[in-house]
DNA sequence: CTCGGCATGTAACCGGTTACATGATTTT
DNA sequence: AAAATCATGTAACCGGTTACATGCCGAG
């Protein structure tokens, strides 16, 4: 349901094309949301179809045809409604915290070898989305460009932090991941020394 | 996919039917995993299916015919080396971060009522997770002490502590959420005084 | 006798994933 | 000429959601 407004807020900063914005969100494990190219094409017709994007087919630098969608003024309300009303969160759905929910039934070290891949993952995310942040405070990034070129210069500090702090939010959340995952390790090796040499069901 | 893991899990605490598993889910938008009672029952066929957990058809108290299913030797293997191996985080997708980035293109006002929403929410889940995880750590859960039931007393201990942590975590994640809305609120009315009036594309 | 709770499902739908198809153009 | 990239899709599948179907039992 979502991808759509992702389109949409891409659109809005930027026109382009079908297999420009694909790329975008096939790419974009680090970004906010992600989408395969496929998926892409179906919501964009069916935007088009709804009349919130239109699409000015135009002759591209070289000679290809491309459309280059943009949101129409039903679009610009659409979506500036859907951001301005409260939408209630999914069900939880968390597969690590499932996952570390079981660290009670497997050998320390194979929780801690789980633990320290996740602490590798977020970490790396950490960097990406940080790295983001800054280039958005120095509006360095090209779409935020983009988007800019098409807002008064008055506008251009509001819109810069605010994109800049949600990129801020995801480092914070995965840094209390990783702060979590550091104490989980240290807390199953506390409890190792504690009750040392339980066997666990699956013993070597 | 997860779902699998998730009832696994619960089956392997205590065994029950697909009536109380599927109620747990249901209800458990608070818990780490939720899926509606028709997923529930499509899942346990096929874990039927697969061999990985087995229905001893039992009559009810009440007269009625009920099947209690439990792990095979084969489910806790699978699902022990599943609990093992690290499984690499599914792509982004948050919803509220994408709302959140479209903030600086609507009123304040309406962006602070959806910070606003999002802090109540995230509050009524740190409420809920805190007390699952004192629940957890006094030993007094339904599932809890059916689980303890069936391990010797000296994991007890290492069980609770892990399953408490895990709770803790979704509060600690919860809170930063909280933590950063509140900044993020005080950023708009910030960035509202020092560029005062300017009227969005939406004026009332 | 009806209503709510126990118990187990089926059917239709939708969002998202994987894989493949097609054709043009640009680069090597 | 072959390979990479631009550009736009289709098809099959799967996990998850919503809604409905069925029947039994005990309580009011």
């Amino acid at each position: 349901m979502s991808l759509r407004y992702a389109v949409l807020e891409v659109l809005q900063a930027s026109p382009m094309n079908g297999y420009r914005l694909a790329r975008r969100f096939a790419e974009a494990q680090r970004w906010v949301w992600s989408a395969p190219q496929s998926q892409v094409y179906g919501v964009l017709a069916k935007l088009r179809e709804d009349g919130l994007i239109a699409g000015a087919v135009r002759e591209g630098e070289n000679g290809l045809s491309t459309a280059d969608y943009s949101l129409t003024p039903e679009g610009e309300r659409h979506l500036a409604r859907w951001i301005s009303e409260p939408h209630s969160e999914p069900p939880t759905r968390d597969p690590f915290a499932l996952q570390a929910l079981g660290f009670d039934a497997v050998d320390t070290d194979s929780a801690v070898a789980v633990l320290e891949a996740h602490i590798a993952e977020q970490e790396a995310l950490i960097e990406q989305w940080g790295e983001h942040r800054e280039a958005l405070l120095r509006r360095d990034t090209p779409l935020l460009r983009e988007r800019l070129k098409a807002r008064p210069a008055g506008e251009h500090r509001r819109i810069a932090e605010v994109k800049a702090m949600v990129f801020g939010r995801q480092v914070e959340l995965a840094t209390a991941k990783v702060d979590w995952a550091r104490r989980m390790v240290d807390l199953l090796r506390d409890l190792d020394r504690e009750a040392p040499a339980r066997d666990e069901s699956a013993s070597a």
